[in-house]
RNA sequence: GGCCCCGUGGUCAAGCGGUUAAGACAUCGCCCUUUCACGGCGGAGACAUGGGUUCGAUUCCCGUCGGGGUCACCA
């Protein structure tokens, strides 16, 4: 018996390495294109972590021409969801973060490298596994899950360092012909790795964003291929990604300990290591303590959360590259108009230990997008929003000619555009007083500020009304005949004669003007009044005025 | 516990041997303003700690402390 024979024994059906070797040839790129992937595993939401790696990964192979493709890692069935699949399609199309190739709807791809889809490559890992058996590098382990338990407890009990390695490893000394007689008696197996490695030498690795790392080699026999004929993820890592011609592995820091099992495999099957990339992963504060976003607690750690409370994607991605590489923000400021496409990232530049997420500076990032939003986008992505999540704004968006304008007030026409939407949640509260049947239909509570009794409110909007109030105004002569109003009933036409001489007034403009807006919108605090009223319309300005009057 | 990574204001962060230690968010004050949201100006606020090396350390080295990761037939 030989490894050949062993390998054929194990895997006769498995076709050899290099018919894969010729079906996924060196792609043709330009120099320094980089190829790269996302890579998450369908066990549940895809986490903002997630959306940070593939911002990342897409961005880098986008700058060098390169491809950004969508691989699933589904070897583990018992964690698997249902429809997890789509779940990570939808949330990558909802960021305007498409692959290039990869996994396209729950069960369609595109590309040549496929499948994308680790369930269904298990033949190419097979193929894989029967090589390095050959050669001697990999066999088949006898252990049950419950021995590989007992093991781990006497090594942590004898404090010895845990794992299946050197004399631990007990089916690694079996001889062929026993390996062969337990298969043929039909005993369960899995395949390990036979590690050339010693724990007392280190191995020397350069992450581009680590920098230079020292480690342990590693010199565990680590299971490649599971009792259920599937690959774990390092044998599944190793052979997709040369297979697939990754150039550049980014991905989440906690693999970062495995790199010299990775470097390992890739050398021992004859690949060419790809280079690493391990970002740090967003953390949160929990009492003092830095811990990542989890799943469970944090509603914000799921992307599905920005979309359900309607902050816009390119905020939520403007933040993420803000906390990738914090010359963006600089970056942003010199190129305002500019699509974020034109940045370039630098991933060395970026940051070696996990930041804290930042809600509020997200929603300040997101203020700023929406302000330079004009009205017609803000009217769309609104209304898309509150088609899934709000009826009541919808109904009142459906009047798409007087939203535009309740939505352009200090919006179009302006170089100051107002910054007081954050999230499209933010809308409805913010002009739902501007249409007439939201207004009526409430009960308003009038809070009048410095002028409150109600005979004077009556008389003096029914002086506006009837004396002063233009429809056609233009804004001077509106603030003039405001003016014109506070004179009349004893109120400084300027703040600053008032503050000069308060005893000589009763008040001045300002509060006149207050309680126009009150009046007319319920709330002390809006947008700029003359736009308002020019947007509402002399018969409903008319109207509300009755109001207060009846 | 072993191994590994990290430690600049409340947060994100520039700086990487000599700096008044940038900037952004948050916070406070003032100005602008008929309210608010903006905008402008200003304030407060940081190199975890102890040793080295050096003429000089936030920057380099070691220890301590603190934080994080990893030690699966999970990824």
């Amino acid at each position: 018996m030989n490894y050949k024979e062993l390998a054929d024994l194990i895997f006769p059906n498995a076709k050899d390495i290099s018919y894969y070797e010729e079906k996924y040839p060196e792609r043709d790129l330009q120099e320094g294109a980089i190829v790269t992937r996302f890579a998450p595993s369908p066990t549940g939401f895809v986490h903002i972590g997630g959306l940070y790696q593939a911002l990342i990964a897409r961005k880098l192979s986008k700058q060098t021409k390169g491809v950004f493709f969508l691989r699933v890692e589904d070897t583990d069935q018992k964690r698997e969801v249902e429809n997890g699949v789509s779940g990570i399609v939808n949330s990558l199309k909802d960021f305007g973060l498409e692959p290039d190739e990869g996994m396209i709807t729950e069960t369609r791809e595109i590309g040549n490298y496929g499948p994308y889809q680790q369930s269904r490559r298990k033949e190419i890992y097979q193929s894989y596994a029967k090589y390095m058996i050959t050669q001697g590098k990999a066999y088949p382990c006898f252990c049950t899950p419950e021995e590989g338990e007992e093991l781990r407890k006497t090594q942590e009990q004898a404090k010895i360092r845990p794992g299946y390695y050197g004399v631990w490893a007990k089916c690694r000394k079996l001889s062929l012909e026993e390996m062969a007689e337990k298969i043929k008696s039909g005993m369960p197996y899995i395949i390990r790795f036979k590690s050339q490695g010693r724990e007392d030498k280190k191995i020397k690795h350069k992450d581009i964003i680590k920098g230079n790392v020292e480690f342990p080699e590693n010199d565990q026999d680590i299971v490649i291929i599971k009792a259920d004929g599937l690959p774990t993820y390092h044998f599944a890592h190793a052979v997709d990604d040369h297979l697939m011609r990754t150039t550049h592995i980014i991905r989440s820091d906690e693999w970062l300990s495995s790199v010299p099992l990775h470097l390992q495999l890739f050398q021992e099957l004859g690949f060419k290591a790809p280079k690493y990339a391990h970002i740090a992963p967003i953390m949160k504060n929990d009492c003092g303590n830095k811990r990542k976003l989890s799943k469970r607690k944090d509603p914000e750690a799921a992307v599905s959360y920005y979309k359900k409370v309607g902050i816009p994607k390119q905020a939520v991605k403007e933040y993420l590259l803000n906390i990738a590489n914090s010359s963006f923000e600089n970056w942003r400021r010199a190129n305002k108009e500019a699509d974020i496409d034109d940045f370039e990232l630098q991933l060395n530049k970026m940051s070696v230990s996990g930041a804290l997420f930042d809600m509020v500076k997200l929603l300040d990032v997101s203020k700023i997008v929406i302000s330079n939003f004009d009205a017609i986008t803000v009217y769309n992505e609104s209304l898309k929003w509150a088609q899934e999540y709000d009826k009541e704004l919808e109904e009142m968006l459906l009047d798409k000619e007087y939203s535009l304008k309740v939505l352009g007030i200090e919006r179009n026409n302006s170089n100051k555009p107002r910054k007081d939407l954050a999230k499209w949640e933010d809308v409805k509260e913010n002009i739902i007083y501007m249409y007439d049947n939201k207004f009526f239909e409430e009960k308003i509570e009038y809070e009048w500020q410095k002028v409150n009794n109600l005979s004077q409110i009556k008389d003096i909007l029914n002086v506006y009304l009837g004396k002063y109030y233009d429809e056609n105004a233009d804004k001077e002569k509106w603030f003039n005949d405001i003016k014109d109003l506070a004179e009349e009933f004893g109120f400084a036409r300027e703040v600053k004669e008032y503050k000069k001489e308060p005893d000589k007034w009763k008040g001045h403009v300002g509060d006149i003007s207050t309680i126009i807006r009150v009046a007319l919108t319920g709330r002390h605090n809006t947008p700029d009044l003359y736009e308002i009223m020019r947007v509402l319309g002399s018969q409903s300005i008319e109207k509300r005025i009755n109001k207060i009057r009846e």
